[in-house]
DNA sequence: ATACTTATTGCAAATAATTTGCATTTGCAT
DNA sequence: ATGCAAATGCAAATTATTTGCAATAAGTAT
């Protein structure tokens, strides 16, 4: 968990203003364990009592994964686009195809493979999105999995 | 290349009617070197003078996918859900992030590593989607990747 | 071939997700 | 404090996708 004030900062260095709101929706994303929709960071702001129209949620989160502060995620199933905290950190996921729920997955399994892949077909890698898609224990359980 | 005649029997395998347009979507998907977008899908059948309703191929493509005769894809930075042949064969993508173009990629370098996620997550694991993003040789020379 | 049953399609309208123009407000450097 | 550019609200426009229902075409039995 980070501080209001790491938030700012992060903002700054960006060169983006630091208004509340836009700390604010930085703050809900960091402290979410799921990839959110703009819809759903936009009610998250309303129950915490904070005004905000629901285009500036969709223009921060926009400028936040230009900047390099947020993921933008699109996810088979999902027709909306995701956005999560950005933790500089190379990361997966594993997606419940039941329950949806999305698991971080935080050791990559591709290291060494993007230099053969560059070689073999020419392109220059900037980086890649591996998402695995299973059943979690829970909805194994309840036997709708397999 | 398919013939004609084995969309037909790919239809009706699945339990689906052989009606002219689905036959004709999932032609185009298989002759496509690039997954599209229904919209895409549909001005190819209107060039090739077919007459057809958008919502038709919204609603083919959903089925075909179900059926497992089309992929759907959601790429990040597309808005719009993409929907592939299926060649029945394992397969990834690589995208280019200067012109969108998409190379597939037949061999996989996940073997084996779906095994020791199951065991470590507790997940049963159904498959998984790896997107490589990068820069293609033409958009290279352009000078704008890197 | 004809008739019948049901899936498929067209059409128009609804919904959902996202974007945009413009007036107002706010952050921040001076 | 003052001023300017960036950020926000608001309403309306776009874009993507879905849905209800009536008309049509496919597959099957006759």
């Amino acid at each position: 968990m980070k501080e209001k004030k790491e938030f700012r900062d992060d903002l700054k260095l960006c060169g983006l203003k630091n208004t509340k709101r836009r700390a604010a929706i930085l703050e809900i994303l960091e402290k979410s364990d799921q990839p959110l929709a703009a819809e759903q960071v936009f009610s998250e702001l309303q129950n915490k009592g904070m005004p905000i129209n629901l285009s500036t949620v969709y223009r921060t989160l926009e400028i936040l994964a230009e900047k390099n502060l947020a993921i933008k995620l699109n996810i088979t199933g999902e027709n909306r686009t995701l956005f999560e905290y950005n933790e500089q950190v190379h990361r997966h996921h594993l997606i419940c195809l039941e329950c949806k729920k999305i698991l971080t997955i935080k050791n990559c399994p591709l290291n060494g493979y993007e230099k053969s892949l560059a070689k073999e077909t020419n392109y220059s890698i900037a980086g890649h999105k591996l998402d695995v898609y299973g059943y979690c224990p829970e909805c194994n359980q309840k036997g709708k999995g397999q």
